[in-house]
DNA sequence: ACATTTACATATTGCATGCAATGTAAAATG
DNA sequence: CATTTTACATTGCATGCAATATGTAAATGT
């Protein structure tokens, strides 16, 4: 069964729609159509070509959209990046002790880590990263200013979900570089494992485990994600 | 000052030199300007041009050695993977006790995941795996190969330098598995970094704690690599 | 010293690519 | 319904690129 994102091919003509609609319509085909190709095929094969054809569009929509590939790209980091706020932001607080808190941020940021968004993402910032040194155009993905996003985006959600484990502003700055180190680390192993990598539920377990030590030093010892040793 | 390689040009000619000497270093530079024009520019814009002229020589003498691109890209990977493993092998384990051995095994470790020579190999991985529904023609770079050939590199480490600590080989695998994810996720971190970033030396000691831990589970109560909370 | 082999340099070719320019179709407005 | 605006399609261009073909220089063997 094809894993590729098909374009529904209509034979009859569309009934009329606004322009407002044919607008979101489109720009979300295009989106979506350098998310899949980017994951699939990598950021040097996703060439204008490639994403007329997958989102079932032209190349002169394209450019009336987004101006070009730059313009794609930057429009790509802003839908990734909605769909990693979403993700976590979904994480249950009211009433939920902190173990079950843990747990489910990292399998909801997991979530995000593990999908094509994030890959996506990653080789866009890579590719637009070594341009540095070139012409001072407008950087579609100013790599510094995305990073910033992500650390305050991780900040915001981060002090939402744990309130009540404050164990002051660098500590926890160094716990998040840490889970989001982990959570990148396993996405890059899943990166070049391709198909039929597994969820890595063992090591997830060990990062809530390790997250629950740093924040709650005391109740680490009895710890609901131990593991039985085989 | 400029951080890039650069090529010392001699203005008078060398003095004669056997073949074998000429070829070693024709191949050691041009060798060596790939890996630092793919950690520093980016896959995408090591060029045939931009490889001639970092390594001083001609495209036909690229050509000559390794036949093309994809033979230089081989050869990188190769002398990657033996930075890899001499790094790794410089381990002091005789007489050793075991949080020092884990201690030494992830500060070289991450000498290697923190040096152009990952984040190089993890570029061409990437960038090759693209091509996996395209001409049949030899892969310079066949991702899984590379990927077993990694994890026994891993495994053989691993069991010399931890030979007291065997907690079965499925365990031991996902230790090593953790491990490897949480030095891809710093160097991942680093890479869109870039200059300025700092060495993660708490996230390295959180790793080491944690591999302790997860070895030697009775001792790790009393672990020296314990961070004092602020 | 000369012939052969290997290392390297140079010029050219064919192809892929993003984007600009221009034209057409669909929707909105008066 | 006519005009305007916006969405989209088509064509062509300029550039960059890897690789090929061929020639020259350096090293080796006889």
């Amino acid at each position: 069964m094809p894993r590729a994102h098909h374009v529904e091919i209509q034979l009859t003509p569309k009934k009329r729609r606004t322009q407002a609609a044919r607008t979101a319509e489109t720009r979300s085909r295009i989106i979506a159509a350098v998310t899949d190709l980017i994951a699939e095929r990598g950021f040097a094969r996703t060439t204008a070509q490639e994403i007329s054809t997958r989102a079932g569009v032209t190349w002169g929509a394209v450019q009336h959209h987004f101006g070009g590939k730059d313009g794609i790209l930057a429009a790509v980091l802003e839908a990734s990046f909605n769909h990693f706020a979403d993700r976590v932001s979904e994480t249950p607080v009211a009433g939920v002790d902190l173990e079950t808190r843990v747990s489910s941020f990292v399998d909801k940021a997991w979530e995000h880590y593990s999908s094509r968004h994030y890959r996506t993402t990653f080789e866009i910032l890579l590719n637009v990263q070594g341009r540095d040194d070139e012409s001072s155009t407008a950087d579609p993905a100013d790599v510094p200013r995305w990073q910033g996003r992500m650390y305050e985006a991780w900040n915001e959600v981060w002090i939402s979900v744990f309130p009540d484990a404050r164990p002051g502003r660098r500590r926890e700055f160094f716990i998040q570089h840490y889970t989001l180190s982990v959570l990148s680390g396993l996405a890059a192993t899943l990166m070049l494992q391709g198909d039929g990598a597994q969820l890595p539920s063992e090591e997830l377990d060990l990062l809530k485990r390790t997250i629950v030590a740093e924040l709650a030093p005391s109740s680490s010892k009895d710890n609901r994600f131990d593991k039985k040793v085989d």
